[in-house]
Parts: structure tokens; sequence; C-alpha cells
DNA sequence: CAAAACTAAACAAACGTTTAAACTAAACAA
DNA sequence: TTGTTTAGTTTAAACGTTTGTTTAGTTTTG
């Protein structure tokens, strides 16, 4: 078996792992779960990746190692306004969950629970980086005059909360917005567009006013 | 042993097996987990509540009872403009959400959960009705002429989400805002405040404009 | 042929739940 | 005041499954 093929084979494991964790949670999800959906024997799974918990660890680091290349793939280049770096930042971060929300959605599940101290580390440490970057741009548009005064802690709640409240009730917002259930392309492209729409919307309002 | 006892007991496994589902998740505590933290012996449980996941869906019915039971009697006289109706909408989700925090966390983790369909229905109907509620205040807003056009679901999406947020990531926002992570009430008292003036600030903003 | 990949079967531990017996306290009759 | 009855609690032990993981052996691959 090819190197290539073999990867694919520890990829595919861990994708059919994250599906089912997003969906019943970590411990709600077996080890034959996964073995099954994957359709691999369940000893592989141990072969691959050791234990349940150290699967989980590769997949976070799998999914950070993803998102920070598409973060190094998108020109952020320093040329523009205050305003449009926090427009940038909308979109990165709309696009960024709404593409990962099974990712995203047991990040969710397992921040507050106690499982590792180094899982929790990983993500802070994430979330930290997140906000020290928003905390810059609103700083330097506030120097600039162009944004009021405001509380950049619960600011940030509100961009990634907004976000991780339509990603972690899919099907409230599917019956809401009368977007079919199954219809998992249409529900992400239509999410992914309110999003933007009301999230630059509230932002402009709440950070420059009319 | 009197009715009045018995009913405490019932309540005291009810309030630590929230307090463990909301840190270890529903799946992740054992039925022996809170037999032990409860001081009680384990076949109590099943006595008591018939299953584990029965002992879930009656602490959800218990939880919503009392929460019906505040919402009735805080007075939201019909007297008051849209605005001051949007200022007592923020007030009392901030408290409801603040003060039921590990019983909210629990909701986060078991609604996209394929549990039971029965709990799923129930929290969504929940959801619904404060849509309607929201709803019907802006629109009014908005037929006065003093709210402007906006996302209504969206809008809620910022409210509910900013302050889950909050609530569901207790320890990064302990080590931003400086709180003593074992000092609950101070947790409490700070974040509820922060996030009222922040979401009244945001939303007026984002409503009314300046 | 040697190393890597894969498998069916088995492992001990933990799981939710049930059992049958013991205990408690109030109700009743003598 | 007695002893007995009754229904509601409480208990330790056991139930059959399911859990994550390992073993020992087979097949595949370079």
């Amino acid at each position: 078996m090819s190197s290539a093929e073999k990867t694919d084979k520890r990829e595919h494991i861990l994708v059919t792992a994250e599906e089912l964790f997003a969906v019943k949670g970590f411990d709600g999800t077996s080890v034959r779960d996964i073995a099954n959906q994957a359709g691999v024997n369940l000893a592989m799974i141990s072969y691959y990746f050791g234990s349940k918990e150290n699967l989980l660890k590769e997949l976070i680091e799998f999914r950070f190692r993803s998102s920070v290349e598409a973060l190094e793939e998108r020109s952020n280049d320093q040329l523009q306004s205050p305003w449009e770096k926090i427009e940038w930042i909308i979109d990165f971060y709309v696009d960024r969950i709404v593409n990962n929300r099974r990712f995203h959605s047991i990040m969710s599940q397992e921040y507050n629970t106690d499982r590792s101290q180094d899982i929790k580390e990983l993500i802070t440490n994430i979330k930290m980086q997140n906000l020290e970057r928003v905390k810059k741009i609103i700083a330097d548009g506030q120097q600039l005059g162009v944004f009021r005064q405001i509380d950049v802690e619960m600011t940030l709640a509100t961009l990634m909360g907004t976000i991780t409240q339509v990603i972690n009730t899919k099907n409230l917002y599917c019956a809401l917005l009368r977007i079919d259930k199954t219809d998992e392309e249409g529900y992400r492209s239509q999410i992914n567009q309110r999003l933007k729409i009301h999230l630059r919307s509230l932002f402009h309002a709440h950070l420059i006013g009319k």
C-alpha cells in the first residue's frame, strides 16, 4: 500500500470520527461506531491512533493545521482601513466556522469538559490569538478616531457567539429560514451569506455609528 | 420520612447530576458518579427516576418549570416603549442564562445530539417562543419608525449567542477579565453586568443608530 | 522473506439496571 | 403501653451489555 493511500485511510477515519463526534459527542461515540461507519476493522483505530482520546487529539491538530494553512492562503495585506480589516475578519471567521462546522461543534462541546489539560490549553491559545488580532485592529481604529470606545472582549464574544449560535442550533435555523435539513450545501451558503451581511451591518453600527 | 424531605432528596440528586452533566457531559457522567457525588446509594437513582435518560428529562422539565415561574414573577407591563422592551429582554435573558449557566451548558451540549426527539422538540418550542417574543417587539418598533430594518433571526442569534459564548468559555473569560476561577459569585456578577452594558449599547446602535 | 497492514477473537473494566433482602416509621389492634 | 402489619426507603450484590484495548495469527506489500 502506498504512503498516500495510508494517509488517506488515516484521514478517512479522522473525518468519520469527526462526523460522529459532532452529532453524538465524544463519549457518546464508541470506537466500534467509528470503525463501522468508516468501514474498517475495529483494531485499526488502536493501530493507527493508539487510543480513542489520542484520535481526538490528532483530529484537533489536523484541523488546526489546515486552519492555519487557510489563514496563510488568504491575502491580508496591511493596506486596508480599520473598517476594511473588520470586514475581512468577519468574512474570515464566518467562512472558517461555517466550513468547519462539524469540527467547531466538537470544540464547543469539548471545551468545557475536563478531558485533558493540553487540549484545553491548545484551544485557549487559539482563542487568545483571535482576540489579540481583533483587539489590535479595534485599538488602531480607535486611535485613528474612526471607531468608538467599546468593550473589546464582549465584542469578540458577539462575533464568535453569533456564528456559533447559528451553527450549533442548525435544526432551529433550518426551520426558521425554511431551508431543507438534508440540503447541506444550501444551508451552508445561505447561512454564510446572511451571517456576513448581518455581522457587517451590526459591527458597522456598533463601531462607527451612522 | 416526610414528603418535603423526599422532594429535597430528589432535587438534591437532580442538582448534583446537573453539575456533573455540565462539566463532563451526559455520556461522560456515569450513574455511579452521580450517586457518589450526591452521597446516595447507586440504586436510588433508578428508584427515583427509573433511568439515567429519564433523570435528564426530569431535570429539563424541572428547570423549564422554574424558568417559567421566573418569567411570570417579572412585571412586564405593556406601558413601555419598544426600546425599553428590548432593554427588558436583554436583562431578562442575561439574568436567566447566567443564573442557570450549568443547565444552559447542558442544553447547548445536548441540543445537537440525537438523543431523544421529544427533548429536542421541547427545546425547539422554547426557542421558537423566544424568537416570536423578540420578533414582535422589533416589528412594533419598526412600525413606529423607531427601529431600523434588520435581520431579526440573526439579531436573536447575536443576543443568545453572545451570552452563550461567555458562559461556555468561562475559563477564557476568567483569564481575560482577570477574575478568580474559583470565585463563582464574583464571576457571575461581573459577567452579568458587562454583558448587559455591552448588549444594550450594541443593540441601541444596531436598532436605533446614533 | 521481512515488514507493514489487517483481522477475528478475546480481555478486563465500566456501564445502566435489577434483584432480593434489610431497614424505617407510621398505623392499627389488643 | 405492647406486638404486628404495612408501605415506602435503602442497601449490597449481582445481572447482562457495552466499553476501550490487546492479542495472536493471517494476509498483503515492497
